[in-house]
DNA sequence: TATGAATGAGTCTTCATTCAT
DNA sequence: CATGAATGAAGACTCATTCAT
């Protein structure tokens, strides 16, 4: 299976040393997350490295082509890691509703595995004006994601979807349920820290977000609880 | 009733005049949204309005300042106005469902009122590392928003929310439903344009939001039409 | 007559005024003169002007634009200027001798009113890789040095001109024995400076350079002016 | 004769093996004459080698020892190849005319047999700001370059020598209406491509220089032979 | 010999900011 | 109000140089 039945580790096969590219793409993974693509310096990221901001040059010959690495080697992999369950909808009748709730809990899983990557997705590729938008781009599975919608479509044509929901909306709306909350964690803690609560966690995510798709997404008796449901 | 029956206009109660100062800070909303705030000079600012970056400092003093204002000035009255249904939520015995209708409402006819809206909140006000994070942080209500999470818990407590859902979690979903999509729209555009399809409009976000929002939020055969629960 | 029946003033029309900009290419063509053009940092030529390099920056934007201007503005009417004595020769029958003198004295004359124009145009310009090779070419009279070759072959046909000459190197050998001697100043001064004399000046120059192209170097009737010589 | 009756072979008396130091020293030169020495980076010359910049330093510790190896090794021996005819000038009773046309030809032998040399000694040398007129300066024959002035200022005193000339000037306009051409190849062909010629060859001019040199410009009594001077 | 990793210094360029006019 | 001139600080990028391997 080439399209990863588990996420993606950052280099298979290799034998994982902590070389200094790689640790240059961690530093720069890190800040680009939490301050920004256009706010971080070269410098910057050589510093939290512990080497020069010649260093950065060395490796990676440009700023632009940083980018460029960092977009194919930390955020590729996650992209083809989520959208893999995506391939059996192409072929056979797909069980819709399985097939969201791997989404959901790949995406939560990727990202929490990954502190940087909510941010970072939200901020610089999702995002308009986003700097690693075009870069992207050209590495979204359009086919996937338009026949994800297609399979949408259908299920509101044989009546078990929610005939409200607009189909191109849905896996922005996954997005936004579950990297939203995962790309606020500092503010979250702030707002509810005098609540007692700490950011919820990515059981709490996946749950919360299963939750409303599952209720809201599908019609049918469309309680969260399957005994509810006395048709199933 | 001070707060916002209605979308705020840009001066209320100021005999409204397209002074510079208003241009450079329409200039200056426009280009933090399209391009980030990090990568917005003052210069670009400056030219988009047909003046000298001289006269930036001249109405703003700094950029930090400018910053404070746009925040002040811009955002500001859009926190106030949606807020302003969860001040009944307060006192009385509140419609949890007709406030999140209204909520959203107005989530979407604020954004689809000021395009900039969207990104620039999902950027830098949501966002971890935002640039208005601070600026922002001071003037959100935060005891509306603890005061949501509460109704949203008791209407779990009372059965008329779905368990699953993470009370906290709730508003965060409205946003990530609601603007989200229209943070994306030039992406979403090139991602649809071979289906035939434009971005979707805000009735039709509206429409979605409130169809995953009624039927997953909400217990007991949410569905929008009756008619499809059978059990009921 | 607009093509300089004498040699051109710097800002012809405008009030001469030493302001930053005009001193600014002041000190970068000294100094690209006297250090070459890949030796001289924009650092330089603000010292040298005395101010920041941002100001260079500020006049020129560019480091490959301040070269664009100098090339405008300092080299552009100087060639202009000396072969202003060509047009005519395109006309009626030319006065070839009388043109190669008028031609002679320009460039002495020129290049002594501007120090920085023999080392600048023998380095950056004739000579291979030159680093305003490509932006002097497009401003070369093309037209006229190919007329002043065939007039020199006319010269040849008519039994004027000493047959053993190549017409299309003429130009180039006036190049060479005018410009080369002034654009190696400070070697020549230190090089003859036991012989007791001084750089040759540019009524040297110019004597020199007439007597070798009118006579030869050596006699046997060459003498310039033609009532020395019996035979014609 | 110690001093090469023949152009000097790269490195008469070593067992010339085609080594990474001389691969280097030749990459160097060719790339100091293509682009000039300041714009010329050890990495570049590194690649054009086939090698790593840091080979550059383990054969010449230094850029500036490098430079001087190339003055030593390239231009030193060319220097003494062409200045070797005149020293026979200094004891006996010199044929100035032989004198001029043997350097005339060694010349321009030398730089067709080094397509680097005519752009370097121009640009480098005899240029004004050349990067190795230091220490090329020491190297040149100082007494052959006065005796060779002296020379021709004896030969004024007989009448051989036309008046008009300028002694200290003659090598110098040697050098310019030999190497000068020579020095321009790419220029002048693309300026002359029009006229079908190409770039003109050694032989075109020797013939050149020989006959401004020995007759002059323009005829009148001034060809080399005396039979072709009808009135002599 | 030969290289890759690493760096300090320097260059070009941008930008926020100030100020006299 | 509005601008042009000017700057200091910082950012991206280059380069000569060193060193362990």
């Amino acid at each position: 299976m080439t399209d990863a039945s588990h996420p993606p580790s950052r280099k298979p096969g290799r034998p994982r040393r902590a070389d200094g590219r790689d640790a240059l793409l961690d530093a720069a993974t890190t800040l680009f997350a939490s301050n920004g693509v256009a706010a971080t310096t070269l410098a910057h990221i050589a510093v939290h490295a512990g080497v020069t901001s010649a260093m950065v040059h060395y490796y990676f010959k440009n700023r632009d082509q940083l980018l460029d690495v960092v977009v194919a080697e930390r955020l590729g992999p996650v992209i083809a890691y989520v959208w893999a369950p995506a391939a059996a909808a192409e072929s056979a009748t797909p069980d819709l509703r399985a097939m969201v709730a791997r989404i959901v809990t790949r995406i939560v899983q990727c990202a929490s595995e990954r502190p940087w990557l909510p941010p970072l997705w939200m901020r610089e590729v999702v995002n308009e004006g986003g700097m690693l938008r075009e870069k992207v781009f050209s590495r979204l599975p359009v086919d996937r994601l338009q026949g994800f919608a297609h399979a949408i479509r259908a299920g509101q044509a044989a009546g078990t979807v929610n005939p409200g929901i607009e189909p191109r909306l849905v896996f922005l709306s996954i997005l936004g349920i579950t990297m939203l909350p995962m790309a606020t964690a500092a503010l979250s803690q702030r707002l509810w820290k005098d609540a007692g609560g700490a950011a919820p966690d990515a059981g709490t995510i996946i749950a919360h977000a299963l939750a409303l798709l599952s209720g809201g997404l599908f019609t049918a008796c469309a309680a969260p609880s399957a005994a509810s449901c006395p048709g199933a």
